[in-house]
RNA sequence: GCCCUGGUGGUGGAACUGGUAGACACGCAGGACUUAAAAUCCUGUGGUCAGCAACGGCCGUGCGGGUUCAAGUCCCGCCUGGGGCACCA
């Protein structure tokens, strides 16, 4: 074979990786670990687009280096594949999910081996496999038999709970449901089952509760967020709205602070830390207890600035609680109740995207406990009922909401801040001194907010607190394709199902329609309904949460993991996946493992030790312009003449922005056929946007295409060219032919194609020969260990440049250059490598390293700058001292030249960087 | 609205710690080989001005300011694309 066929060539390949199991990992080895981990993709439908194998190539690179660094590689993929679309899919088309899952599966797994990967496939893992889901119900059932020890500020099982109350009560154990609640170790005995149930409920780490879901009468179903639009469903437009559905929970507040510190303890970027601190938003500051006119109730507010507490000029209540009803008015009532049922078809992002400024006065007024103040209570979409109490106390003066809401409703502002604050904005600041605040005056605010706290602690209205805008997650779909609970309820008590019994299979269906009351589809089935199963299912990131353990040790039927391997494999050491998962997955896994690790199950409370986040790729959109109730089609230089309907049109079709016109005519079954076009230059030229990659909007481009027309390297290696993995940008197929010329350029170092002969020989290198590829070897394990993939190709591209020039066909120099661009193109250099000779997979080989001697320079030309700006270059031997350069450089005829007779203020000198004159 | 992130030639991007802006590719233009095409190779290619030419001047990293001998890089204020915001995964 002498010419580059890379059809035959990869798969000859591919059959023989398969064949030999060159990618099967053991889970021991005399080398040492390194775990390289993707985000595992849902198998949609629609199969690979060419932004999904992005961050695959990524980590594969990354996982074939360190391979031939001599490490112990596991690189494994798998499947989350419960969710959503499918089940939609089978409402539709009344498939069942677990068979368009599967053949999805078939597909994405097609496309995958089609691009050369170095995945363990036998590791394989479907979240949706009984097999698989069993461990999932089981860690369920653990997460449901633990609770979260404050104490010791780690998860301990329940039992040891129920101990503790049975010898001292839940003294020594605050109850994380409900603050207030307290009992003797007497009480707790006099308590029946049900009443300690109930109890043990508020504290268990899985555990059942009430909450609200988006409700859509209409569609007798429940919607996700984002397939509510405006208020209405988007499939049909039916009106949504809030409904209180029993839900399970996870507890992951009680986890709050631990994954807050985690943080420091993994090699996350800066802004991912941020959103996942920002997600937990931990905070710190009184909650108060206000007296209400006329009531026994008190209204509970939560804020960050006590110190403010003589300007609150009003006090706003979320639109949910139940406190609305018990203080409204008889004046008010009907504002209010007209108020509540538009603030019911709002989503929450809605609420607090708003700018236009809603409440509504509820007739009831709240006491200052300082100066007894009567404070006008308002009940405000802007105040959200699961942060903190629901409740807030406004202060104009230096909250911008509260500002603009006080101006609206004209609602007289008091100012605390003196100067601070000219009346036109409010100032949050915490610098200014006091005033108009009682015994507080004079002081400045930092210092006044502890002296609060320690006012209130001590008069008893309020005390010290820290919140966390984290929520406790809803861990129960009204859905049918998703895990089933373990759970039976008996007499309203939830019973966990014994683990023999595990797995709790996933029943077949006659209908994937909802059931009654927003139950899910498992509500239907008579028989599930018989034994009291709850009729939840899991969440998508149940499955996902623990799945890099099963990966270590897949079939496994005793254990999730077996406790040994998993301490082998120990933490994730790189895990790559998009920044959409930045908070969800991520925290929840981040808490699963940390859960485990507290119960003992496995040895570390971090899964992921380093996380690259790769960017997206989006889809570059072509549109076509068709003249209004005409098949006549107007190039895109000309549409402003007409009045026109605008028309995605298939990528595929288009080259660059010029319209295939046959094709055209073809696509979509020949709808096109009579078209007729008014073109500019002979041509139709689309109109081209950047948007988001998906079949609707006809910019996909299927990676099978590309790998059947250039090769699985040429495709691997363009993607890794496209730019920086973490960088979202759009696809443009154009550039791949520049990779695909390389690797033909490279192919030639070894081949005359011509000719027909080998080029090789077992010459010696020249010095600038070993210079190529010394430098070379250096940046590619730079970039490499960098991720900076992009630029690794360039250095690829540079070498074969140079190496060609100097025609280079040494065994010498090529054959370590085959092994430096194994990760890059495993196919070609594979072919290569034995084309040079050598006996087995250059998988394992071992990487080649670099000689500084080959790199020295022995001079460096300087640029020379007169006032920062370069006006020539002077060469000059590296061990140049200051004075010498000084002397050369003032004699140069260009410098001379800039400087005229102008006196020399400045002469910089860098060494190894620059020249400047500063005159 | 809030949080994160990006903006550099016709295009994708490079410039790692403030030190020669535009590496490497695509595209385009011209040329070689060829009956022709493909493939391959060579040359040029940020804008602009002047010039026979070697070479050179000015401008230039979203916009406006600032720090510095020196700013794509640091600081302040804006404009704008993308992602996330708890039932898409």
């Amino acid at each position: 074979m002498m010419e580059y066929n890379f059809k035959k060539l990869e798969q000859k390949w591919q059959q023989y990786w398969n064949h030999e199991r060159v990618y099967a990992v053991p889970n021991r080895s005399d080398k040492p670990k390194f775990y390289v981990l993707d985000m595992f993709p849902y198998p949609s439908g629609a199969g690979l687009h060419v932004g999904h194998p992005l961050g695959y190539i990524a980590s594969d690179i990354f996982a074939r280096y360190k391979r031939l660094k001599g490490f112990n590689v596991l690189h494994p993929m798998g499947y989350d594949a419960f969710g959503l679309p499918a089940e939609q899919y089978a409402i539709e088309h009344g498939i069942h999910p677990a068979i368009s899952t599967e053949n999805n599966i078939q597909n994405f797994r097609n496309q995958l081996e089609k691009i050369g990967f170095c995945f363990d496939w036998e590791r394989e893992v479907k979240t949706c496999d009984p097999k698989y889901y069993k461990w999932t119900q089981w860690i369920f059932l653990e997460l449901f038999n633990s609770f979260f020890d404050r104490q010791q500020q780690k998860a301990a099982p329940i039992t040891t709970l129920v101990a503790a109350f049975e010898k001292e009560g839940n003294a020594k154990h605050e109850c994380p449901g409900d603050a207030a609640l307290q009992f003797s170790a007497e009480e707790w005995k006099q308590f029946n089952f049900t009443a300690q149930q109930q109890i043990l409920m508020q504290y268990r780490l899985a555990y059942c509760g009430y909450g609200e879901v988006n409700w859509c009468p209409a569609l007798g179903t429940v919607l996700a967020n984002d397939e509510v639009v405006n208020g209405v469903s988007e499939r049909g437009g039916h009106p949504v709205e809030k409904k209180k559905l029993r839900q399970w929970y996870l507890r992951i507040t009680e986890y709050a602070d631990r994954l807050l510190q985690g943080l420091s303890t993994v090699d996350f970027s800066e802004a991912m830390k941020e959103m996942q601190t920002n997600w937990i938003g931990k905070s710190s500051g009184a909650e108060i207890g206000f007296d209400i006119e006329g009531h026994s109730e008190k209204l509970r507010v939560y804020t960050t600035r006590p110190d403010t507490i003589f300007g609150v000029d009003f006090m706003v209540i979320a639109p949910e609680l139940s406190l609305v009803n018990t203080i409204t008015t008889t004046e008010q009532k009907q504002a209010v109740e007209i108020y509540l049922a538009y603030v019911k078809s709002r989503s929450d992002r809605e609420r607090q995207a708003e700018k236009k400024i809603s409440g509504c006065f509820t007739g009831a007024y709240a006491i200052n406990p300082f100066n007894l103040q009567r404070i006008p209570i308002w009940v405000a979409e802007y105040v959200l009922a699961g942060y903190g109490t629901g409740a807030i106390m406004a202060v104009p003066c230096g909250d911008e909401r509260d500002f603009k809401f006080a101006q609206h409703f004209n609602i007289p502002i008091t100012n605390i801040i003196g100067s601070a604050f000219i009346g036109t904005d409010a100032n949050p600041t915490k610098d200014a001194i006091l005033t108009n605040s009682g015994f507080l005056n004079g002081m400045p605010m930092r210092q006044a907010i502890e002296v609060v706290i320690a006012e209130l602690e001590k008069k008893g209205i309020g005390k010290r607190q820290v919140n966390y805008k984290m929520r406790n997650a809803a861990f129960s779909r009204q859905r049918y394709w998703g895990e089933p609970f373990p759970i039976q309820w008996i007499d309203g008590n939830a019973i966990p199902l014994p683990e023999n019994e595990l797995p709790l299979l996933l029943p077949e269906v006659d209908t994937y329609s909802p059931g009654p009351e927003g139950e899910g589809p498992l509500a239907n089935i008579p028989e599930w309904v018989q034994r009291h199963l709850e009729t939840n299912t899991m969440p998508g990131y149940a499955g996902s949460s623990w799945y890099f353990l099963r990966y270590m040790d897949p079939y496994n039927t005793t254990t999730f993991c077996n406790r040994n391997i998993s301490d082998y494999w120990g933490q994730v050491d790189v895990y790559v996946g998009g920044t959409e998962h930045a908070v969800g997955h991520l925290l929840y896994s981040r808490m699963w493992t940390k859960v485990l690790f507290d119960l003992g199950y496995i040895g570390f409370d971090e899964p992921f030790k380093k996380l690259v986040n790769q960017g997206m790729i989006q889809g570059s959109s072509r549109f076509v312009y068709r003249i209004q109730g005409t098949q006549t089609f107007v190039s895109a230089g000309l549409k402003h003449q007409y009045e026109v309907n605008t028309l995605h049109v298939d990528v595929n079709m288009v080259d660059g922005v010029v319209l295939d016109i046959a094709a055209f005519k073809l696509w979509r079954n020949g709808e096109y056929a009579q078209a007729e076009f008014i073109l500019e230059d002979d041509k139709y030229i689309c109109g081209a946007e950047v948007e988001k990659m998906s079949k609707s909007k006809f910019n996909t481009v299927n990676p099978d295409d590309l790998v059947a027309k250039y090769g699985a390297d040429t495709f691997r290696m363009y993607e890794m060219f496209l730019g920086p993995v973490e960088q979202s940008k759009p696809w443009d197929t154009k550039g791949i032919e520049g990779v695909h010329r390389f690797i033909k350029k490279l192919w030639r170092l070894f081949f005359d194609e011509v000719k027909g002969t080998l080029l090789l020989n077992e010459e010696s290198a020249t010095p600038q020969q070993l210079k190529v590829l010394h430098k070379t070897i250096k940046k590619i394990e730079e970039d490499t260990e960098r991720f900076s993939f992009n630029t690794a190709v360039a250095a690829f591209m540079v070498c074969v440049n140079e190496l060609s020039d100097l025609h280079t066909h040494n065994i010498a120099i090529l054959e370590p250059l085959v092994v430096l661009l194994a990760p890059y193109a495993p196919h070609v250099a594979e072919e290569l490598w034995h084309v040079l000779g050598n006996q087995g997979s250059v998988v394992n080989a071992p990487f080649p390293v670099w000689n500084a001697e080959y790199l020295t320079d022995s001079a460096k030309e300087y640029p020379v700058s007169i006032n920062g700006k370069l006006r020539t270059t002077i060469s000059f031997p590296l061990t140049a001292i200051q004075e010498e350069v000084e002397q050369v450089t003032l004699q140069n005829e260009v410098v001379k030249k800039w400087i005229d007779d102008k006196p020399i203020k400045k002469f910089i000198f860098v060494k190894g960087k620059m020249i400047n004159v500063v005159i």
